[in-house]
Parts: structure tokens; sequence; C-alpha cells
DNA sequence: ACCCTAATTTAGCCTTGCCTAAATATTGTC
DNA sequence: GACAATATTTAGGCAAGGCTAAATTAGGGT
């Protein structure tokens, strides 16, 4: 059995390695809310783990070994199904999910991920559009362009929202920015100016660092 | 936020309370499977804490303040909420849920706290008969009339069974003698020899270990 | 009343995972 | 190519919550 924070920081690196391609202790630091020189005694201890469980090089990175990667995309189903469980079967909101299956994902039993999976019907997407990894460790593509992107003209459909925060998810449901959400791409302001968007009756001006964080597929 | 090991000393207290009375060293120990010098060290914490969560006396034992209790009380509803959804929700067996909710229940929030009480209609008893302390700190009285005191001729009701083991509780699913199982008792041999029971068409003889562990109502 | 046994407590140590402060490495700029 | 700014690592500590071994206390039996 790892501890908590070691499926964390497993986890976190999976995800950092997905967003940014290489993943730095400073960036690790900021993920996981801890101060740069816990990141490197950690990342030392997954490397002297045996099996290894990270390959690091000083000064420089880490990313997963096979067996690391392993791990974490367990973390990552226990994640991903929790939050689409607390949502579909207690009515969570989606802003709520992630806070609390941060902290489901590291006690529930294999018994339990699979009696939600099945309830579920074995699901493929979480209710922020992630990919939910399967029990094999094989995780569907995910969209990686971003709304920021698109082209005024184009019309998109939500795929992905990444990002965590509760107030952030919030203003995007109000705004009608869901997912599946369908949007029009209006008009783009020069010099990294807001994106003007369509959805539904409204229109919005979106700021590049919400852009970012909105996947689409073109519709 | 206490931690997760606090809260399992003042659940287990709790509990040792209600069933033996007095709470001593050893018996938490044997308990939570530490060692009787570990719970000593716990034991004066929580009795320094402030405000002070249990009163303790040396080399007599320990008991829960009003703060400690309502501490253990909130813990044990989400132990017992928890036990019931697994079981109606999930479809868990009964022998199964101890050990999930044991984990769960340090990590789940008021919201998911309220969201499957309501999901379960405000539910007072768990899947082993135990009453679920409300929100207010109020619970029902338990059954406290062992089988084992039942008479030769009476005929009970199955209220409450006091033991965690899955082995134990699968064995006595398999004789049919679960919750709210309706028993006859045929006959008692001398010198606590064994309890002879009917349930349905079979009948049964149960050690006194086992008898100790059925609560029971008379029908 | 005393002594022996069993229970309890104390003392001292270990691991985990975090922290701060100081040292060191890397990198972009001139 | 040197140096300043930034990132990273090392060193040393701390709190929690276990453990073992040794000391102490309580209580029952004679």
């Amino acid at each position: 059995m790892l501890s908590h924070s070691v499926e964390d920081y497993l986890k976190a690196i999976y995800e950092l390695e997905e967003d940014f391609g290489l993943v730095t202790t400073s960036l690790l630091a900021v993920h996981l809310d801890v101060r740069p020189a816990s990141v490197t005694g950690m990342v030392q201890k997954l490397a002297k783990a045996r099996p290894r469980l990270v390959n690091y090089e000083r000064h420089r990175g880490v990313g997963l070994t096979p067996a690391g990667r392993q791990i974490a995309l367990e973390v990552i189903r226990h994640h991903r199904l929790i939050e689409l469980y607390l949502a579909q079967a207690l009515g969570y909101e989606w802003d709520r999910v992630d806070a609390e299956a941060e902290k489901l994902e590291h006690v529930i039993s294999e018994e339990f991920e699979d009696k939600i999976a099945a309830l579920l019907g074995d699901p493929t997407t979480d209710p922020h559009g992630d990919p939910i990894p399967a029990k094999d460790g094989t995780v569907a593509e995910a969209s990686r362009r971003p709304l920021t992107s698109s082209q005024p003209g184009e019309t998109v459909r939500v795929a992905r929202v990444r990002d965590d925060d509760p107030a952030f998810l919030r203003y995007l449901a109000e705004l009608g920015v869901t997912l599946n959400a369908i949007v029009q791409v209006a008009d783009r302001a020069p010099f990294d100016g807001p994106l003007h968007v369509v959805v539904g009756a409204r229109t919005h001006a979106l700021g590049r660092s919400v852009t970012d964080k909105i996947f689409v597929e073109p519709q």
C-alpha cells in the first residue's frame, strides 16, 4: 500500500506531463501546494524505490516509469470515476466533485471502484471531460485544442475544461459554457485580447487565461 | 481537522464504553490493533487537548468528555451511514461494508454525509442493527439483550449483531441469522453449552461466543 | 500485610513527510 | 564567456504516531 502522498505525487506528475510536457520541481511544488525542497525529497525517494516509480535527473525534472504510470492511472481512474459518480448518483455540482474525489480516491477498494464503474456503465469521461483510464491502463485521447486556438466563425463543442477551481467552474456554468455546450467564436481581439463567443443567445468576452483552459472539438 | 488516528481512538472509546462500561488501555490496544504503550501516549494527548476530549485517570481508564463524545458520534454517524449506503445503493454484502466504511468515514464531507442520508431517507439503523446517531447527537437505544440470555421456548427477532469479522458475519448469514430474522430458542445445554435455535426450517447449535454477539428483541 | 503477577506507563527511538535556510547549479543576457 | 537571476538541492529540524524495553503500579491470594 502506497501512502496518499506518494499517490498524489504520481498523479500530479502524470497530469503535468500531459499538460506541460516537462515536469519540473517547481511545477510540482505549485501543483501539490508544498515547498520545492519537499518535492526534491519525495522525488528522490520515488526514484530510489524498487520498482523505480520515476525517472529523475537532478536539476532537470522528473517523469514516470511504467510502474509509476500504472499507479498514477489507477489513482486517476479512481478520481474520475468518483467525480462522475458524485455528479450522477448524488447530484453534486461539477464544481464540487473534485475536492471530494481528491480525498476518496485514496481510500476506496477495488470492489468500490468496480461497483461504481458498473453502475455508471463503464464510462470513459468524467464531468470535466477528462478521459477515465480503463482498468487495463488504456486512456482515450483527450482534446488538445484550446478554445484559444479557434478562429472567428468557427463553431465548436466544449470537450474538456482543465481547471478544478470551483469559482472558475461556477463562472463558466453561469455563462452556459458547460460540457458539450456548442460555442461560436465571434471575434478575436488582437494582442491576446479577449475572444468573443456566442453561447445560446448570449455573447461573452473571454480572456486568454480562460480560453486556454477550455478544450474543444470542431463541430 | 482531527487526524484519522484521533477519530479512531474516540470512536473506539465510545463503542467500548457502550459494550463494556470501563475502557482500559489494553482493551483499546486490542481494539485498535496497536501496542498498549501507544494507547497511553495517545490517551494522554487527548486528555491534554483543549477542549479536553477524554477524561483519563492513570492506571484506571478513560472516558469521553462531552466534546469527545460529540466527535465520536459524528464519526460513528459517518461510519454507519456509509455502511448502509454501501449495502443499499451499491449492493455490498453485510460482511464487506465495515472495512470499506472504516476508511471512508474519515474523509467524506458534510455534503456527502447529508446527500447519502437524504437518499437513504434519514435512516436510524445500519446493516448490523446498530443505531445511526442523528446530526444533533441523539442516538436511539440499541438492544442490550444478548441471545445468550433468551430462554428455551422464546421467540425473538435478531435486532443487532455486534461483530465486524466478515467470516463470522458470513457464517451467520449462511445459517439464516440475518438482521430481523425470527429465531426460536429450542434448547439450552447446561454449563454454557450450546444454545439450539430454530431458524426457518433448520435448527442450529450456537456456542456462547456466538450468542453473546447477537442481540434480540422479544417477538 | 506482603508479594507476585499482570497491567500500565515511561523512556527512547524510528519513519514519514513536511518545513526553513543555506548552498549550489543552470540559464539567459550582455 | 562571465555574471546575475532563478531554480534546485542539501542540511538540519519538527510533529505525528507508531514501536520495544525497562520501570512502575495495582490488586489478588495466602
